[in-house]
DNA sequence: CTGAAAGCGCTTACAG
DNA sequence: CTGAAAGCGCTTACAG
């Protein structure tokens, strides 16, 4: 090994001395910037390839206060939506050639910045509730990019997001269950309080009850907690307790393969004696017996759309309308279709 | 909001400014080097919070040489042990106080260079074999720090890495298919050649025929890709040709998960007509009708070990030996146990 | 304990 | 078409 770690790393000056121009030069071949004679930028580019020259990252984003690097703020990476979402983000930032770093909120220390902010990136997308507004407040205070992805701005804020279209979804969902399925005793597995999907979701299900004379109130509501383990801890009370119910409808997948896991245990028969639906549509779902009949959300395509948005953002400084992307109903086994 | 972009972000000197010191001063409160009295801490401090200052980090990098990011190098973020992975590799990151930044290999544009590399991090992890030799070789001549995951390093390199016990894994399932379930007839389901998994899974499988007197290469041998399309396509072929076997052992769980859906789409019942095995313990595989008896891999662990191992050797310069996690032998019932 | 100044490696007006 | 020089916002010997 040679002696020491960066110190002969091949800088513009290099570059410049080897080719017999200034580094100005060296600068204008690389960007393509400004006219430079056809024979110079011979030379230099057979220098640099020669050297193996990369320019320094910091020493431009300094020069350019722009960084090429995109932050996202998660909760915490876990979750089947976690992977299509941090797919659909790598492949659009690659595609515009910048870079994306990942931090998650959750467990963070007390008492520091986040480790991704606008001090290494150009921009931010916020994935549903991994930030709490006053942060927001501040970023905006700052006229600093940020997208929202999985929920809406605070009104007063209006911020540009991307998110699915939860309400109608549920609503759909509900009106199959009880039209076509002809169910009538609900069970619902919410999500968190802080999670805004929970609040859309829970509206379009009380809209479609409502709609044909059901009160969500008087049906079996329950904490799901979007989270396999506690949804099978609250339907395996429901079961204990004598609660009677035709279908359970979770808030998400995980918390519906909870619910399943808990009937299997209890030895109800899914669907016939207890039909069951989630949302989302994560790649386990059509492999579960029965598959689970789901309404099915883009992730992979509102990542890559919050992406496009936030450099849209950066590079121009405007944002167009926010998007509300469609769902999509999903009918296999566990509803009792078939 | 206020006029452009960021050209108000408040720096050293507006700190310095507003407390009446130099920016050395204020550069050594902030990062607790040298001296400096308690009573200009304070006003520092003061000052530092008043104004919400966050140092720039470019600036910083460019001071230090120093960028705390780690780089991640993947072929590709999609199969079900990429969540794992990167959900150990943040929450070491962050733990260790530094920041990574993931990209994926396989469909980048030619004729660029790595959008992460040695001038945006200060090391590299890099996935099995995302990452062509001649790159790591270069990086070796550069002394540039790198830990290889799940997979071993090139031996005129010796780099450091981290992989799990792949051929004592296949040792231990082919052992246990032919000792406890009494199989003799095999079908494989190989992973790429260029996965070096692959090879090791080959030869434990190997390995544990031979010790029982079967010959690997008389079985049917053919493809799984890692991946459940290619598996449904060769196991739907080996049915139509009227192969037979005890058992399909696949290389991973995605092609298990193939194979057993071509089996279903033929109406043959697993594990009573044929037993299915897999690698990785993905979290489907516990769902699946049969659950899938497989090998578990530590990857979030593995995952963990590499990014100490990283900054260990970012830090002090030097790695101590690699890790070969082991792996455990996961009994479900399509390898028909019970 | 504190400050002036050099330096990190680039980009970009400004002259020529 | 090309170069000298200032500047991006920090850190860190070096003096005092």
């Amino acid at each position: 090994m040679t002696s020491s770690n960066k110190s002969q790393r091949v800088t513009i000056s290099d570059v410049a001395k080897h080719a017999g121009v200034s580094i100005a030069t060296v600068s204008r071949v690389l960007n393509q910037t400004g006219p430079v004679s056809p024979d110079t930028v011979a030379t230099v580019q057979a220098v640099v390839d020669q050297l193996g020259y990369q320019p320094n990252r910091a020493a431009r984003v300094l020069a350019t206060q722009k960084t090429h690097v995109i932050g996202v703020l998660v909760d915490e990476i876990t979750g089947d939506y976690s992977l299509p979402l941090i797919r659909g983000i790598e492949l659009e930032t690659r595609r515009a050639g910048y870079e994306f770093m990942m931090s998650s909120t959750r467990r963070r220390l007390v008492g520091t910045h986040y480790l991704v902010n606008e001090t290494n990136t150009d921009g931010v997308i916020v994935f549903a509730n991994s930030v709490p507004e006053h942060e927001l407040e501040r970023l905006a205070k700052l006229n600093f990019p940020v997208v929202l992805l999985a929920c809406t701005s605070p009104p007063h804020l209006s911020i540009p997001y991307v998110t699915v279209e939860n309400e109608s979804g549920a609503f759909e969902m509900a009106s199959y269950l009880i039209e076509t399925r002809h169910y009538r005793k609900f069970a619902f597995l919410r999500g968190p309080d802080e999670h805004e999907d929970t609040l859309w979701r829970e509206r379009g299900y009380r809209e479609a009850l409502a709609r044909h004379g059901l009160n969500y109130d008087d049906q079996v509501v329950g904490e799901g907690g979007f989270n396999e383990e506690i949804a099978y801890e609250t339907v395996t009370q429901w079961i204990r307790r004598g609660l009677s119910m035709e279908v359970i409808v979770a808030f998400d997948d995980d918390s519906a393969i909870g619910a399943m896991a808990a009937l299997r245990d209890t030895n109800i028969q899914v669907p016939e004696a207890i039909a069951i639906v989630g949302f989302d549509d994560v790649r386990l779902s059509r492999y579960l017996t029965p598959p689970l009949t789901t309404v099915r959300i883009p992730i992979e395509q509102a990542a890559q759309l919050a992406v496009n948005k936030l450099i849209q953002l950066i590079e121009t400084d405007e944002s167009q309308e926010s998007i509300l992307l469609p769902t999509e109903l999903i009918i296999r086994r566990s509803c009792g279709c078939c």
